[in-house]
DNA sequence: CACTCCATGTCACCCGGTGCCATCAACTAG
DNA sequence: CTAGTTGATGGCACCGGGTGACATGGAGTG
């Protein structure tokens, strides 16, 4: 992974190919394809670890919390989580940006995400329909904070970035 | 398209070479490679249209409308178009369904989508913040709407479940 | 010591995607 | 009518991502 992201960075990510990546880390190709289902996807494991927090947020919510309260308090944990990583984050999000592909696994994997807390909201009892609403739009208020967040410099913004999206959703949406 | 279109719900996506396309077409592989920019892209060409009767829609909306408002207005035509075409999106929507990939680039056309309609809000005054997460939630309630369309049997009923999930929204949102 | 297990390497292969040049038909200028 | 131009297509070689099958070798285990 890192080989991989120091490749991309100094280089670009399409002109880097997966045996050069192996070569840095001292592998075959083959073996990177026993890691990693496929070229995109070295950059994607930390997702995981996303929906890992996000779901324990979720999950020490209030009882009696709206759908979105209950989602957005996924935000804490998630938050914190990225305050250390600021420089990373950047990093990362570069050589994102720039490549149409890995967009689109972005996409999917907060998508993904998506489905988890709508299941987790619809194990609490919240209908279906309003479940999945509810997290789609938690997730997408995310990843608009996060876009904002790495474009500026401050690494603690992240929450208040995230409860100003939040708020303008709310606002968006109340007529 | 349609050669495409018959062999992927012949014999799944992944199972269809771009060879075989072409060859039904009555082309040559690299020919298709100019007409499509990869072999995902066959099936998304109807996306251009799409955004073209979201903004014609966006630009009907009165001028004193809300920003989610406006963006709804969009679903109007869009509704419109697809009613004619429900046994074709259940066709496209079960090969999209059973392969990833193609949910990937449907994720980004949809982004692309938002992106444009964001800056139609912009352009009528709305601010930056405000209107791309109006424009992720219209987005965001058509695909909702969509994904049920195709599940059910009434070709008409498109435009009935997007106001459902506009309001589900609005209510989710709400507190 | 023999055996199993598991990670890795090696190799051949398929297919998506591209650059380059050849071909050929339609059209245009003289 | 001819020569030249343009644009769509075919043909071909090539690259790189991704996979299946088998070999190897080292760590544990009886």
């Amino acid at each position: 992974m890192s080989a991989a992201i120091e490749l991309f960075h100094e280089q670009g990510y399409e002109a880097t190919t997966v045996a050069e990546i192996a070569e840095r880390a001292g592998l075959t190709k083959r073996t990177f394809f026993r890691y990693f289902a496929d070229k995109r996807e070295v950059l994607f494991s930390g997702s995981d670890e996303l929906q890992r927090l996000w779901l324990e947020g979720v999950a020490a919510a209030p009882a009696d919390a709206t759908p979105l309260a209950v989602v957005a308090a996924g935000l804490d944990p998630v938050a914190e989580m990225f305050a250390e990583r600021h420089d990373f984050a950047r990093i990362r999000a570069g050589i994102v940006n720039a490549n149409p592909e890995l967009q689109e696994r972005e996409l999917i994997k907060l998508q993904n995400l998506a489905g988890t807390i709508k299941a987790a909201l619809v194990e609490r009892g919240v209908c279906a329909n309003a479940a999945i609403l509810a997290a789609q739009a938690g997730v997408t208020v995310f990843h608009v904070a996060f876009a904002r967040w790495v474009e500026q410099d401050d690494p603690t913004a992240f929450r208040r970035l995230m409860d100003e999206s939040l708020d303008e959703l709310r606002s968006v949406t109340a007529a």
